[in-house]
Parts: structure tokens; C-alpha cells; sequence
DNA sequence: CAGTTATATCGATGGATGTCAACATAGACG
DNA sequence: CGTCTATGTTGACATCCATCGATATAACTG
């Protein structure tokens, strides 16, 4: 992704929060959609909270494979889509990948619906 | 659905909030999921966002359908959804069905994902 | 370089889901 | 009762998506 584009955390953030007292247009809901699609999932919602419950909110696939049942390609393809929509920040140290908690994008959407939409 | 059986949205609230430490459990994934499901849907977000937006935040269907370009079946079946999860409740006036939002749920929620889950 | 380990990509497949047309139900009103 | 309007249900269909096995890439090790 280059660096003029905007993942769907950065979109909604920089909209947020709505106020009730005018409903949420088309794009905006277009915008926050994908986010809730990648949480939307059990498999990625754990792994989500098993990096959240790590030391320095970060951790490798290695560790994170282990609470599965399930292949590895798999596994690679939900941190994939976490990635992707900015929930999760990779980092490439050596022969291992280490993903991480974006804290203000969650922050930001669990306002956004505990805010009343 | 019976008095004694649960919608997500009160299993949920029973559990949360899930604290940093220990990570979430498949059975609570399980119950969150059917919830972000829910919510992870253009038309269906839109139409909570349209009846949080209302007086009362209540509305009837027929207020809601004309913000949509599709089929009356459709946006019933999107309600029905929301409906079965306690996002929205349901009461019957005469001809005229309205909907209205569980706010304590969608807090419930919102502070689950905002609190780093 | 060859071998081993960690992670990602590709292609296929079965199941979930959004949408519609057709029909059903249910209340209001004459 | 018959009709009109509002809403829900059913069944079919197309698309999306979670998963896997096979394969690729990339880095460490000897």
C-alpha cells in the first residue's frame, strides 16, 4: 500500500464520531465496514486478543498458530486481512514476523459504536 | 426466542469487559462474533445509524426503507437480523412495526473493543 | 551451495450470506 | 366479509469467504 492511501482505520478515525443526530452516509458506512468484516470472525478476533494479552501488545505467528487448530496458511491469511485494514502492524525481525495491536484503531471504532453510532 | 435464552448481546454484556491479560476465550469469541457480524454490513449499520438518528431512537420500517434502493423483503430480512442478536427491539403499533436501538448494547460492545478487547 | 525453518501466495472447494420475486400474514377500514 | 396497506417468510440464485494442500519466498545454519 503506498504511503497516499489510507487504510479503512485511518478513514474512519479522521471521520469519527458520528453524532446521533444525523444518520451515517453511504461512504462512511462503506468506510467502516471492512473493519468490522475483519473483526467479524472468530479466528481473528482471538488472535487479536492473544497479541492484545502479550508483553508489549505484540507477538510472533509462531506463537500465535499454536492456539489453533488450524494450517498455518490459513493462520497467515486472517493476520493478513487484520493487517490489511490496520488493526494490526507487521514487523519483519530476522526469520520471524511479529504483528502488533494498533491501539488507536480500536480505540477509535469501539467509540464510534459505543458512541451511540 | 424464550424468556430464559440469551441474545448475544446479553451474553456478552455479562462477560465483558475481557481484560488485557488473558486473552479471549473461544467461547467468548463465539458469543462477540454473531454480534460484529451483525454490525458488519453496509445496509445493516446504516439502518442502526438511520434509527439512532430518530426521535426516541425508534422508527418504523417504512422510514427506513425509502433510504434504501432495494426490496422490501430485504430490508425486513436486515432487521430481522439486527433483531435476533438485541441490537434492536421490536414493537408493533397498529399496521406499523418500529424498531429501536438497545443503546446498553452497543455500549457494551463498543467498550469491549475500544478497551483493547 | 544444500538443507531447514518461518511465513506468504495460489488455486480449488464447500458453506455462508445478500438479494430478489412470489407468497403469506395481519391490521385498518368500509 | 373484502380490500388495501404494512410487514414478514420462503425458496432460489449468485457471490463471497474460510479453509486446505501445494508451492513459493526468505532467512538462518552448516
Amino acid at each position: 500500500m503506498s504511503a497516499l492511501e489510507l487504510t479503512p482505520v485511518e478513514t474512519v478515525a479522521c471521520c469519527s464520531p458520528l453524532m446521533s443526530s444525523t444518520p451515517m452516509s453511504t461512504d462512511q458506512a462503506e468506510r467502516i465496514v471492512p473493519l468490522l468484516k475483519a473483526l467479524a470472525d472468530p479466528v481473528r478476533i482471538r488472535l487479536l486478543s492473544l497479541v492484545a494479552a502479550r508483553e508489549g501488545r505484540e507477538a510472533c505467528v509462531c506463537d500465535l498458530s499454536d492456539a489453533f487448530e488450524l494450517s498455518q496458511p490459513t493462520i497467515s491469511h486472517h493476520l493478513k486481512v487484520l493487517h490489511e485494514v490496520g488493526l494490526l502492524d507487521r514487523t519483519k525481525r530476522g526469520t520471524w514476523v511479529y504483528y502488533s495491536i494498533r491501539t488507536e484503531a480500536l480505540a477509535d471504532l469501539g467509540a464510534l459504536i459505543g458512541g451511540g453510532l
